[in-house]
DNA sequence: AACACGACCTGGTAGC
DNA sequence: TGCTACCAGGTCGTGT
């Protein structure tokens, strides 16, 4: 479920919530609490990794989330569809879907909910970086258009690659093609230089502003399944007409998902 | 190399 | 009501 910004204010949250005092932010026991979660690592190794370390930062790459240790090897946690990460008070009080959790010195906890079970815990070393490309905003227009004119695949393919084009998802893939006017379908290198061009300044404006609306939604678990933290014009609204031209929104399967377009508009 | 497709999981819901 | 089939904001492995 959850993309970039998403997963940003995941990040934000874990970093306030976190005890400010040193010696707090030490994780006394960690538990995986199926195998599922860290395969093919054994979930006792990551357990024994972790324990007795220090939590030094947490950062983000496109959608992983990195939580490096101190003088200790790096939390490598990804939420996939339905993941979430958070601290609580009590760890004892954590939920049915809790997959995982790291009680800290405080007896506080930070648990890994995910009720569909997907997400991944790995440890890393540090310095391992995920294999994704570059966020939009880390790229200039010259050198998206430049990127985007050495692939073949389908707009919407192209920007749901994460090695191509880091953090987005079916969501905001769909959302920016189709403020740029670009047909899902179309392959990318024949998408005119100026549409690409949009498209990019596009996809930097709608994360940067979507981080915001993300982290102010995100206050308690849950808010994911609330449906999404800003205004689709296209995404899950087949049949219904679109805001701009009137004409029926489309859904057409896309890489086995649902991709979202108006006909009228996008080109 | 590029692409399609099933697997991984559970839960919600539209349709019969 | 109950059952089934399909769908879900992601990624990986396998096969063509």
């Amino acid at each position: 479920m959850p993309e970039l910004p998403e997963v940003e204010a995941v990040c934000r949250r874990l970093r306030e919530n976190l005890p400010t005092a040193r010696k707090d932010r030490e994780i006394v026991t960690a538990r995986l609490l199926r195998p599922s979660v860290s395969r093919p690592q054994a979930a006792a190794d990551v357990e024994t990794a972790v324990a007795g370390k220090r939590i030094e930062t947490v950062r983000r790459i496109g959608k992983h989330i990195l939580v490096d240790l101190f003088d200790g090897p790096t939390l490598h946690v990804h939420l996939r569809m339905t993941g979430n990460l958070y601290v609580i008070p009590d760890v004892r009080l954590h939920a049915a879907t809790t997959r995982a959790w790291f009680e800290l010195r405080t007896g506080a906890g930070i648990v890994f909910d995910d009720p569909r079970a997907l997400g991944k815990i790995h440890v890393r070393t540090r310095g391992e970086v995920p294999d994704v490309g570059p966020e939009p905003h880390e790229l200039t227009a010259a050198q998206f258009i430049a990127l985007a004119k050495t692939v073949k695949a389908p707009a919407k393919l192209f920007l749901m690659d994460q090695t191509k084009v880091a953090g987005l998802g079916n969501i905001y893939a769909a959302e920016a093609l189709f403020l740029a006017k670009i047909h899902p379908a179309k392959a990318t290198r024949t998408v005119s230089a100026p549409k690409l061009a949009a498209l990019h300044a596009i996809l930097v404006a709608m994360l940067e502003e979507a981080k915001e609306s993300a982290y102010r939604a995100y206050t308690e678990p849950g808010y994911f399944a609330e449906g999404e933290s800003f205004p689709v014009a296209v995404y899950d609204r087949e049949g219904e007409p679109c805001n701009v031209c009137g004409r029926k929104i489309k859904r057409i399967p896309q890489g086995g998902r649902s991709t979202y377009f108006c006909s009228g508009c996008q080109r």
